[in-house]
DNA sequence: CATGAATGAGACTTCATTCAT
DNA sequence: GATGAATGAAGTCTCATTCAT
């Protein structure tokens, strides 16, 4: 990956997060990444590609976040760490992860399967926790995690640290 | 409203639904209600008047959702139904509330304050049942109710009815 | 011509001054007028048959104005009248004259037969004055008062009133 | 300035001078340059980018005829130059200048500032004649010369020649 | 590898005009 | 006579993509 394929992503990257996938023409990225726009075809090949590699980055991003989480043994710590993990997002990855959730909707087939370990982890948490359900207490939990995440990054949740505290209490975490 | 604005409307519903806003020229509107492009200018000014029109019908049919639930007295009825409010839109609306989900993504102020009485009656069921933190509770609630919503509507939610009966009884509703 | 066909005529007539033919739409006229749209073809055919409606309108004042120069005896006096033309149009006619003015150059070929009487007047008048070439002195007069006009409705010419004085002086009128 | 570009230019120019800056549509003009649409706005930015960039051009060609009269010495030249400027546009120039006077109207503010070196240099003249008024007889000289150049650009000026001779008669120059 | 001129399709929008009421 | 919904063509402009250099 050279310099300039870099700030191409970089800049689309921030294009996309702010502006949206469609609404960010090519030309912007390429004066944003300080390149000609032919460049962003010759290793891309199109916008599309484009924005394939950044979501492939988000993959990666993700895999490194639940890896702390998935590699956890004690239950309780999966999931303490799980809810914890929408407030650990540090402010200049925001833009980063807004884009990966404005495209879950924005794209035809946005693979989910990357949730999969994550909620493998809550199952067998919930599991070894006795809890009657597992599998359907993960689902919540991610589905829970996934809303915070969602609330954090468009600004809408107040109050989030509290929030947080009551989570861990109803799991007692 | 006349005939041919309502096709407007349904067309352009469905589209914005589908591929997004931005991604949906006027020109496919146009065709897909069966008018001329012209017609959407003279009727909704420009595309973007067109997608308010939308979303004020969609800020109504929230508050008929809502009517019913702020008007409960009984605290549980109040947690209940919003529990139970994702499962119940019917398979014909699921197109108008994916372009609502979509688009507080894509808008840039997505006014959210539609939520507001929905939170206040949360809150005052929580405190007649005497909820530590009637405020946080129902803010969790809500985020919770948000995320099957969106769940559900980009059909990656699993096993609904089981996730709905555990959550009625963490809640004991 | 009805009350409705007179702001028809008014209202492009302020439009067609301020912003050119070209640029002006029809609707916006029609809403100036408060009429509807199709009115305007209803009665003058279509955009083209409204200006020439304004043309004959302009070329009927013109008339007025030159009816009492022609009409006058005395040489000097036609001259003097002549030249004081630009200077006698009001406030209110300005954007009407701004209007002739600037068709003569939009119009493919616009009718100037309309000076033809001023011009043999001012001929005549030289003739009687004894100048030795009475044709082409009207034409520099008729050129000169023009452009006078122009000036003022384009509202470059300065000290309007020593001019007016100076010109007089140069044709002892 | 690349080729392409500067046949954007004729063409406009030309097609501007012919029907005038409304009526043109940049369709027109790329197709009449034998370029792409797309090419105007990548190198004019937008059309009345591509106006502005002839009025420039125009601007300068002013000055150059200019240069000439403002430079000379003698103050009968002067005069006598600025009378003969408007017979001496040759016929290939003749649509590049009807294209400014018909921008004159058709433009909200037309920079007339080109013209003060002109009447700076006939009011020097004037003065050193000692007539009485320099500064008014100034300005009558340029509104003659201008209304000269127009009604020879619109092919209205009859014995054009014989007016000059008469018109330097006058001056006597 | 990198540029940027050039393209052609299609975007949103405006407009003169028609026509049923 | 008058309305205003409706049209289709054309307008300006943007965009992803190509290609010669």
């Amino acid at each position: 990956m050279t310099d300039k394929q870099e700030s191409i992503i970089m800049a689309a990257l921030q294009l996309f997060a702010k502006d949206g996938y469609n609404a960010t023409s090519t030309s912007k990225i390429a004066k944003k990444a300080g390149v000609s726009e032919g460049l962003i075809f010759r290793h891309f090949e199109n916008k599309e590609g484009l924005l394939k590699a950044i979501l492939e980055l988000g993959a990666e991003r993700v895999k490194k976040y639940f890896a702390d989480i998935v590699l956890e043994n004690d239950p309780q710590s999966v999931i303490r760490k799980t809810l914890e993990l929408p407030f650990t997002i540090v402010e200049e990855e925001h833009e980063f992860w807004r884009l990966q959730f404005k495209l879950k909707w924005e794209i035809e087939h946005y693979d989910e399967s990357k949730m999969d370990p994550l909620k493998m982890a809550l199952t067998n948490a919930f599991k070894k926790l006795n809890y009657n359900q597992p599998e359907l207490e993960a689902e919540i939990v991610v589905v829970i995690m996934e809303a915070i995440s969602s609330s954090i990054l468009k600004g809408t949740l107040k109050s989030s640290a509290e929030i947080l505290k009551l989570l861990k209490l109803k799991y007692q975490v």
